[in-house]
DNA sequence: ATGAGGATGCGTAACGTTTCATGAACCGGT
DNA sequence: ACCGGTTCATGAAACGTTACGCATCCTCAT
């Protein structure tokens, strides 16, 4: 008899099938084994009720199928679906992911790589704005949205060309004047893209363009006020808004419509990220972050064991899809779609 | 001289020191020991850059410190800022969080429960709709917004209050005829006892209402329908709508300026949740569930080792907010405040 | 001076795996 | 019948910790 009311381990899983611990070891991990050893094993396995313990294999083999993926938070949308598709990478892979929810502040993501660390984690997938973290050497690392230099590879979407889009979008719609409305000013990384990409295209087809960005400290009644300077007679100045992302984006659509306008006939919107509604469709016409595919990138980039040399910058193809607040007239059939559920 | 190239264990502090290897356990602890030997092997966790190995840790404790949370997913808002939430309370007791994104899909939760328990995860918080989940006794489990049983606490709103609480709210806003909104009818949980709540609430009050309840397979365009059959010259029936989540309410949203009706003007909506934009304002005005409390409670009820007996059901408080679509005149000052921040 | 008793450092035995060297058993070929 | 070769079960060592029984030393009372 086995001890009571206690986890069965290998070696009660060995005396009850009458093999020795090493046997069991190989069946559970699928090594050679005679057929006759490895059905009474198996059984044994059934009857106890027998689970591997993932610290025990940790321990032994010092990799634990685990990576730690750090995370402002998880609740602005944008964050919690690069989560929940991090998750899907990793789950097809067996691996678990350790969810370290930052709030974007240095010390908490410092603690939190360190804890990563001490966890003996295989890696860390770090969405952060913070330069200067320290990163021990030996724990791979990728980063998505903010390059930290040609040994840790980057992911990203193709802000660039999703800005530019968003320009191209806004003259072939027939917009004649235009803004870009962002937050964050100071930050260095790869969604300040969107900013060049965006003037890159209105200066190709000649839209008359402004830019208001505001600085960190900055409330969001600043764009309250931008706009209201720009209104003339009850009308706006512009017939279009690139928004830096789909939530800046919906609150400035609440102003506009606090200031009697209507969208898309006086002004027309597109932010950038691709929030969905609950209900599937989109918070706003917008460019689409290929969120799935970034997660994956990152995921095969952290796991891919002998790439002989990891490319510091990934960027992922954007596109644009239509969400009610822009002035297409041909009707969309597929882009407000279901929920695509992978 | 240790090894070249691999971190330090306690071996190469206790060699680093000139001290035998459980008294560094002893200091790494906190526990008793003498002044020279303390500041010896702390000099040689600083010189070593020592950190402990949690594996090694967890097997030898049978206990790691770590706690499984499942979950639909972490796109949807409501799930997304519970994940948030769950990781702080977490991370105050210096737990840490393996996330386990299910979809709802009842072998995945099953999956992730059975691979918890490998993991020896200290206890599992679940908010999973299905009933039957095995869950092996001699792990913590506490379960959100569905009871499982009086062996398993399940923490909540208070649903019911929350219902009557719309009801009452719809009244007092000057509405005679209302709607209750919702979609899963076929789930028996928690949020159920917001419709209860509701027609309680309106009965008490005399308001006039009627149910649209969607079944499992039907798409929300059935809300349409049911709107549009309640459009009489332009104008809709009901001048309230009580939607069961915020997310419903967002549709249903747009749905009404589609048919040319002005929130809050034409019809006034009540979502629930409390979801919040990027902005930190309100979707809709909305019954806020506590998410922190309800994150905290549960974490707290978990861990608490030798609470005699846990309560089966928490019902937590909620509370009304104003967010745009009511017709309140008095102006809010405090609710759209900053996001709050903890 | 001596012995009892309280601190506290030491070494070692677990915890549950994987892996490696060892040797037993078997197979076919001569 | 014997032998080289292959296959495969076995038992022990190791992974990095914690905890326990001892051994040692120091203190204080007689």
């Amino acid at each position: 008899m086995n001890k009571v009311n206690s986890t069965p381990t290998m070696k009660d899983v060995a005396a009850e099938a009458g093999v020795a611990l090493g046997t069991v070891s190989k069946v559970v991990n699928g090594l050679p084994v005679g057929d006759s050893y490895k059905v009474r094993v198996e059984d044994a396995i059934k009857k106890l009720n027998y689970q591997v313990n993932s610290y025990a294999q940790g321990l032994k083999l010092q990799k634990t199928r685990t990576i730690a993926f750090l995370i402002p938070n998880t609740r602005e949308p944008f964050y919690g679906a690069l989560a929940y598709h991090i998750n899907i990478a990793l789950l097809k892979r067996k691996y678990r992911m350790l969810l370290c929810s930052t709030d974007s502040d240095m010390g908490q993501e410092q603690e939190y790589i360190k804890m990563a660390q001490n966890n003996k984690v295989d890696g860390i997938i770090g969405l952060t704005y913070n330069p200067g973290l320290v990163i021990e050497e030996g724990t791979p690392f990728v980063t998505i949205d903010r390059s930290m230099g040609s040994r840790i590879p980057c992911v990203a979407s193709d802000n660039f060309a999703g800005g530019q889009l968003a320009a191209e979008k806004l003259a072939d719609l027939g917009c004649r004047k235009v803004a870009f409305l962002r937050t964050g000013a100071s930050l260095n990384n790869e969604p300040n893209k969107r900013r060049s990409g965006f003037e890159n295209g209105c200066l190709s087809r000649k839209l008359d363009y402004e830019m208001k960005i505001l600085n960190d400290g900055d409330s969001y009644q600043e764009f309250d006020e931008f706009l209201m300077a720009h209104m003339k007679d009850g009308k706006l100045e512009f017939d279009g808004l690139f928004c830096v992302t789909d939530g800046i984006a919906y609150y400035i659509m609440k102003v506009l419509r606090r200031l009697g306008l209507r969208i898309p006939e006086d002004v027309q919107v597109i932010g950038f990220d691709g929030i969905r509604n609950i209900g599937g469709d989109y918070i706003c016409s917008t460019i689409v972050q290929p969120i799935a595919e970034i997660a994956e990138m990152c995921v095969e980039l952290l796991l891919q064991e002998n790439m002989p040399v990891k490319p510091p910058l990934v960027c992922l193809p954007v596109s644009y899809a239509y969400g009610e607040t822009t002035a297409e007239h041909i009707e969309m059939d597929e882009s407000s779609a279901k929920w695509e559920r992978e």
